[in-house]
DNA sequence: TTTTTATTTCAATAATTACTGAAAGTTCGA
DNA sequence: TCGAACTTTCAGTAATTATTGAAATAAAAA
């Protein structure tokens, strides 16, 4: 498989996994651009390589900053803004948990804790709401808990020993 | 807040966290109905309580059991058939995990490990994308792999230490 | 076999979400 | 302060995805 090819399938691919998980195809697209390339580059690069309007290389390039895992760069002398992926595979998923556990996770629990403690009136439906969403909520809240020390790196030793012992 | 209050909005939020991780709500709301009914429901029961059509009833309960969170009942002398979710928190997680790793994770990563084996050219491109696409398959494999051992509950003692000590 | 009851399928349509392109905005050098 | 270079915004449109509802199918009862 030569160079190119294999860019595009990437670049394909990380797009439709970004698809399956909410996120948009542009995005994950410019992401995966950025990801393997050597260089910093301009939007002109990014809307030519992928073929995308500069509107939606604009909006999509802020909304990967805003999920703090791409960087603006100023080449000295050049006008032009230039665009680099955070490289590190370890930040990136520390950054991506993080964003997540902010904009979804935690409102979910919120809701969770709050609904699942109305009233027990006794009824077969009512128990079985509480029970229901406490579960639920448990569950939301060890994950989160987990997930937020992992990307603090609080505990680093743990999750290498577990990873260890796992394999 | 009432009973009624906290269900639909149990529902609701459940249905928006849904879309956000890709899924559709009527998918995700039938499952939050189910998730808190003490008894089984018939489709009349679903369509009415969500007010939602026969066919898109179907097709997403349909879709309910591929996943393995939702089963078929059925009660003696009555032709209709009824539906109740798996109820237990730690069986749903498994089955999510288990699917999403089956039908997205794995296909993912068989791409990953395919384009990061491009034949070395030297040059600055082929260098980065090697090691990117190797760091990004590395980081889905080992993943995938704690993922799949959590699920198959073969180191139970292992994540309930895990959980003891991160806390 | 025919009728009744229930479920599935799928073409048509609605709703949502993404994308374009040009006008407005910004920044910087002359 | 003006104008060139570049970026952002956003109304309009395109593309995608979800939903409806009725016809087809299935399965049990009469």
């Amino acid at each position: 498989m030569e160079l190119q090819e294999a860019k595009e399938k990437f670049i394909s691919t990380w797009g439709s996994l970004g698809t399956l998980w909410g996120i948009n195809k542009a995005m994950a697209q410019i992401h995966a651009l950025l990801w393997i390339s050597p260089d910093p580059l301009s939007m002109e690069d990014i809307m030519e390589e992928l073929h995308i309007s500069r509107g939606n290389t604009s909006t999509n390039l802020r909304q990967l900053m805003d999920w703090g895992i791409v960087y603006k760069e100023n080449k000295i002398g050049e006008r032009k803004e230039y665009f680099a992926s955070e490289k590190d595979v370890q930040e990136l998923s520390k950054q991506i948990a993080k964003e997540r556990s902010r904009r979804e996770i935690e409102p979910t629990i919120k809701v969770l804790k709050e609904i699942s403690r109305i009233k027990d009136d006794g009824s077969p439906q009512t128990k079985e709401f509480i029970q229901q969403t406490s579960a639920l909520y448990e569950l939301a809240d060890t994950a989160n808990t987990m997930l937020n020390k992992v990307v603090n790196q609080e505990h680093n030793w743990i999750t290498k020993t577990l990873i260890k012992l796992i394999k």
